[in-house]
DNA sequence: CACTCACATGGATACGTTTTCATGCATCTC
DNA sequence: GAGATGCATGAAAACGTATCCATGTGAGTG
C-alpha cells in the first residue's frame, strides 16, 4: 500500500540501461531513437516521476519562485498572486507563498526561510528597505520587486519616473504637460504607473471644483503620496495627508479621525482598497453622503468597488498583470536582467464623484 | 561578491569538530555544552543556514505543506490562505501554494507537481472528485481538506445525517437549537458547519414571510444546495436552484437569468460570497431593490458586505479559522489522524432581508 | 584495578539526481 | 586501411544533509 515512487535506477535496471542515460532522455539529452522509446516506455510504466528534491540537490537551487505579499485578504494581492500563479504554472515552476503582514521584520524572517529552501528567485511587494533586500540579493537571489519598491531611496529613486510614454492620452481635463521622462528604475521591478494615476484622479477632483483634497495612504504607498503631494501642490495642506498601518482597523480609525478633524475637506483619494472601504464605511458613519457631502476616489479596481452606492470611481491597476509580468521577468535568466517594467493606470468614473458642495 | 553560502562541512572544520557533530547540535541531539557552544559560535560567525536541499532529499521529503485553493481573488480563499500561513510560519514550514480555477485537472496537476517537489502534506479545497484525490492519497500524501470535500460521495455522505428536525421553534438568531450532531466524514477536514447555517438563514427567511427561496449555488457547493433542498422541502422548486461555474461571469450570468426566469421569487440565498456579489449586480441590473422587491442573504462574511447599501446579511464562516486549523491538522503527525473539524457558522443579520412584499 | 556503562564524537553511508569523463563502436577521410 | 571524428553510453563524482555505527573517554561500581 505504502507504495514507494519509483527512482531513476529502477528505471535505469528495468530498461537495461545507465541511469545517466535515463537522465538524458528525460531531460531532453541527446540518445538513440531506440533507447528513448524504450525508456520512455519503462519509465511511463513504472509511473516513474522525477524528484526535484534530488535534481535540487544537484544544481543547488530549488527552481521554484517565491511570492511574498503584505496580506492576501486584499483583493488586489490576492489579483496579483493570481497572475504569478498562472506565469509560474505554464512555466512548471512551483510558487512558495509568504504573507508579510506588512511587517519588515516578518518578511526578512520569510526571505530567511526561502534562503534556507533553495529558492533564488522572488517576486515581492516589498515592505521592509535596504536591510531585508541587500542580504537577500547579496546572497544570490534574483528578486523582482511588484506594486512597490522597498522603501530606502525608493521615493526619490522612483517618483520621478513616470511611464516610458504615454501618459499624454490620459490628459482628461486640462492641459497640463505631461511629467517629464522616466528615469529608469535601478531595480528590476513591476509597478502601475501611479504617477499619473494620481494626476489624473487629482485631475479630474480639481476639475469637478475640490480643492481640500486629502490622501489616505498606507504602507507602501509612499510613490502615490509622493505624486499627490506633486499634483496638489505646492502648498500641501499637510493636515490632509494621513496614514494608516496595514490593518482594517487602523485604516478605519484613520479615515474616521481624518473626516473629523477636516470637516472642510470636499474628496478624499485613498491610496488602496483597504483604505477605500475605510473611508466608506467612516463616511457612513460620519453621515458624510457620498458623493453629496464627499467625493471619493479609490486606488485599485476591485469587484466590489461596484457594489457600492453609489458604485466607486476608482484608479485601476492591473494586478493580475503585474504579477504575471513580474514572473515572466523572474523566470527570464536569458539575456541580461531586465529593467522595470511600468504598467497604465486608469482611471475608472463611477458614481462616487460629485461636483464640490 | 557572489559569496556561497557555507555548508556543514565549513562549520565542521573551523570549530574543529566532525560534521555529525554538527548536525547534531544543531537538530537539538546529544552534545556536551563546550562543543555545543562552540559550534553555535562558528556557526553563527559564518552566518550558516541548513539547506533544506540537502536535509530534504536526506529525509525524502520536502516538510513543506501544500495549498489548493481555487481562486485567490476570492476573498473567503485568501482569508483561509492567510490562515493556512499563519499556522506555517509559526511551525517554520514553507507554504507552497496553487491556484485551481475550480478545474480539476488544472488541480490534478498541480498535485502531480507538487507530488514531485516531494511535498507530501497538502491542505486543499478540493474541486475533483475522487479520480485525483485517491492517487494522491496512495502516493502517501497526508491531505487535509478545507472548506469542502472532495465531490464522490460527499453529498450523501454528510447531508443525509439526522432528521429535518423540527422547524417549530423559530429562535431566530443565536438561540438556535443545535442541530443533531454531524456525522463525520471519512477524511480528515476542516468544514465550516454548512447545514446549520444554511438551516438559520432559511428559517429566518420563512420567519420573514418568504415561501419562494432561490438558492444561486457554485461549484463545491453541493452540501450546502444538499442542506438548502433539505430546509426548503419537500417539495422542493428545482428552477429555483440554480448553478454557476467558478467565475464571475458565470455567476452574473446565472443571478441574472435566476431574477428573469422566476420574477416571483422573493428572497434569494447566494452560496458565496461571488455569489452574492453577482445577486447584487444583476439586481441593480433589473431595476430589483434589496431587500424591498428582493431579499438576498449571502455565505461568506466579507469585509464589503459591509459596504452595499443595503449592507448584506450574510452567513459568516469563519475562514481563516478554517485554515489555521486545517493546517494544524495536517501538521499534527502524532497520534493517530484526526478526523473532521467543523467550525459554526453564524447568521449576520444587516440590511439585505426585508418581509415579504 | 578491572570491568561496565553512558555518552560524546567522527567516519562513512545513503538519499536521487545531473553532469563530467572515459570508453567503445561506427562512420568518414585521406 | 589507418587515423580521425562523431555519437551513444555507462561508471562515477558531486550536491548538503541526517543517521548508523564504531571508537574513544570518562565516570561509576565491584
Amino acid at each position: 500500500m505504502e507504495a514507494k515512487r519509483a527512482t531513476i535506477k529502477d528505471v535505469a535496471e528495468a530498461a537495461g540501461v545507465g541511469v545517466a542515460t535515463v537522465s538524458r532522455v528525460l531531460s531532453g539529452g541527446s540518445a538513440s531513437p531506440h533507447t528513448r522509446e524504450r525508456v520512455l516506455a519503462v519509465a511511463a510504466q513504472l509511473d516513474y516521476r522525477p524528484s526535484a528534491l534530488g535534481r535540487n540537490l544537484r544544481q543547488r537551487r530549488t527552481g521554484g519562485i517565491g511570492l511574498l505579499v503584505p496580506d492576501l485578504t486584499d483583493t488586489f494581492f490576492g489579483q496579483l498572486a493570481e497572475g504569478v500563479l498562472a506565469c509560474a504554472r505554464s512555466a512548471g515552476e512551483p510558487v512558495v507563498l509568504g504573507s508579510t503582514g506588512d511587517d519588515p521584520e516578518q518578511e526578512a524572517e520569510l526571505v530567511g526561510m526561502l534562503l534556507e529552501q533553495g529558492v533564488d528567485r522572488m517576486i515581492a511587494v516589498p515592505s521592509g528597505g535596504a536591510d531585508t533586500w541587500g542580504p537577500a540579493a547579496r546572497a544570490g537571489m534574483t528578486v523582482v520587486f511588484a506594486d512597490r519598491l522597498p522603501a530606502e531611496r525608493a521615493a526619490d529613486g522612483l517618483t520621478g519616473g513616470g511611464p516610458p510614454g504615454g501618459a499624454g492620452d490620459l490628459m482628461l481635463l486640462d492641459g497640463v504637460p505631461p511629467p517629464p521622462p522616466a528615469r529608469p528604475a535601478e531595480v528590476p521591478a513591476v509597478l502601475a504607473d501611479d504617477r499619473t494615476g494620481i494626476r489624473t484622479a487629482v485631475r479630474y477632483l480639481r476639475g469637478l471644483g475640490h480643492r481640500r483634497i486629502a490622501f489616505l495612504g498606507g504602507p507602501g504607498h509612499d510613490r502615490r503620496v509622493a505624486a499627490f503631494r506633486e499634483a496638489v501642490g505646492p502648498p500641501v495642506d499637510e493636515d490632509l495627508v494621513v496614514f494608516a498601518t496595514g490593518s482594517r482597523d487602523s485604516a478605519y480609525a484613520a479615515a474616521s479621525g481624518l473626516f473629523q478633524s477636516r470637516p472642510d475637506l470636499t474628496a478624499v483619494l485613498a491610496g488602496g482598497n483597504m483604505l477605500g472601504e475605510a473611508a466608506v464605511l467612516a463616511a457612513r458613519e460620519l453621515d458624510l453622503r457620498v458623493p453629496r457631502d464627499v467625493s471619493l476616489v479609490m486606488y485599485d479596481d476591485v469587484p466590489w468597488a461596484e457594489l457600492c452606492s453609489p458604485p466607486l470611481t476608482v484608479i485601476a491597476q492591473p494586478g493580475r498583470d503585474i504579477g504575471y509580468r513580474a514572473a515572466e521577468l523572474v523566470l527570464r535568466t536569458s539575456g541580461r536582467r531586465p529593467r522595470a517594467v511600468v504598467l497604465p493606470t486608469e482611471l475608472i468614473v463611477r458614481g462616487s464623484c460629485g461636483p464640490r458642495r
